[in-house]
DNA sequence: TACTAAACTAACCAACTAGTCCAACAAGGA
DNA sequence: TCCTTGTTGGACTAGTTGGTTAGTTTAGTA
């Protein structure tokens, strides 16, 4: 109970555990890592792994469950409530770009995740169930900037989503092959701001055009 | 053992150990790719292996090394020429998806490059020096569009590829995360070409965006 | 036919990896 | 003092893994 000592607290010792195993996952994906480095990151035996943890996917499994549950709620407290709909899809997608910025390891947990194809989440039956309020939540701005003639007609808000994410994901899961070969320090803070404000653009350009007749639309794409 | 032909061909051989090493390394990553795999996909000894190559980093470069060409080669193949910028813009578009889609093994092979932060890139001086001319490609059209007063003013190229590529790598990348929480099976070929359209909308309605007073602009955001 | 270089193989090894077992120790509450 | 819980240490195993050694087969050629 000692704060200062935090020895023997059986609570936080997990604690530091799951946080190794996250910093370990996340530098090196589920193959490239090591138990024994987990151990050593968290300064536990190793005994005292197993003792908490079935082993190594089980570590991985909540690794990924915490990394859902930080996803859902970063972007579930957007206050949207009581915006207009432009400025509450602004702010959702700065805050959609926030959480990849600000919780890196996020980004490579979802991309190890991918590469296993979704293996392990098809057995987590908490993870399904979390993308249900940022959905609504999306449809209900858009209806909104909808009605209010803001917001083009007809949008499919899961296609949106994942435009939203994918325009600040890409930048940030790939930003070191990219820095190379555009020779642009992906990472520098000016440019990440600068990324916002453009995926901020680009969606609202999306949003707030209205086709005309004579415009290019989708269908002549055939 | 007299097969008809293929065999004791070298380059033949070589050849086929390398497509099994681009299968086992798309699909497991660098570190959950195996040797032992690679030969056995190969059908051949896995001392040959060693004898061709230096061993599995070896291995990975090449094939990083080719991915990246791959990407080149049918990135740069638009024949953009002569088009109009509108045109010319919606078949780049169009192209940088389509090599997504058509070589899946790219994505992961950057994703994996991506997670050693690099590293193997850096030491690849071929591949640094690929991208200068789809950046020219690129850069030319907008200057196209922005004359003949079809596209906005003053399109960052760089900013603008990366959007291109994220809105298609995204949804491909992470599509068996994203298919399970949406309850969409996004590889269904008429949600891959929705999904093309929807990109080109996105990237044309940005470009043709003509900043309007009152209209909201990135500025605004701070 | 004899010879050689290149193509190819089977078997093996040393290092590593996840996970186990067991005996013991340390701290605090009853 | 005893008991429960948290924790460590070290030795160990069973299975993998990247890589090697020591050798055989084949095709071309002198």
């Amino acid at each position: 109970m000692a704060e200062k000592p935090a020895i023997r607290d059986a609570i936080r010792t997990q604690e530091k555990i799951l946080a190794a195993a996250q910093a370990e996952f996340a530098r090196r994906g589920y193959d490239g890592a090591r138990v024994d480095a987990i151990v050593a990151r968290a300064k536990v035996s190793k005994n005292l792994l197993y003792h908490y943890f079935r082993g190594k996917e089980d570590l991985y499994i909540r690794i990924l469950e915490r990394t859902y549950e930080t996803l859902r709620r970063r972007q579930s407290d957007v206050p949207v409530n009581g915006l207009d709909p432009l400025s509450a899809m602004i702010r959702l997608c700065e805050n959609t770009f926030r959480v990849f910025v600000e919780e890196p390891d996020v980004i490579v947990m979802l991309n190890t995740e991918n590469l296993y194809r979704a293996r392990h989440i098809a057995k987590s039956t908490i993870i399904r169930s979390m993308y249900d309020r940022l959905s609504e939540n999306l449809r209900e701005i858009l209806r909104a900037g909808e009605e209010q003639g803001v917001f083009r007609k007809g949008v499919d808000p899961v296609e949106l989503y994942i435009s939203i994410s994918g325009l600040g994901y890409f930048y940030l899961s790939n930003q070191h092959t990219l820095s190379m070969l555009f020779n642009r320090k992906l990472s520098a803070p000016e440019n990440i701001e600068h990324r916002q404000a453009h995926l901020v653009d680009m969606v609202i350009s999306y949003l707030t055009r209205q086709p005309e007749p004579g415009d290019w639309t989708p269908e002549l794409a055939r």
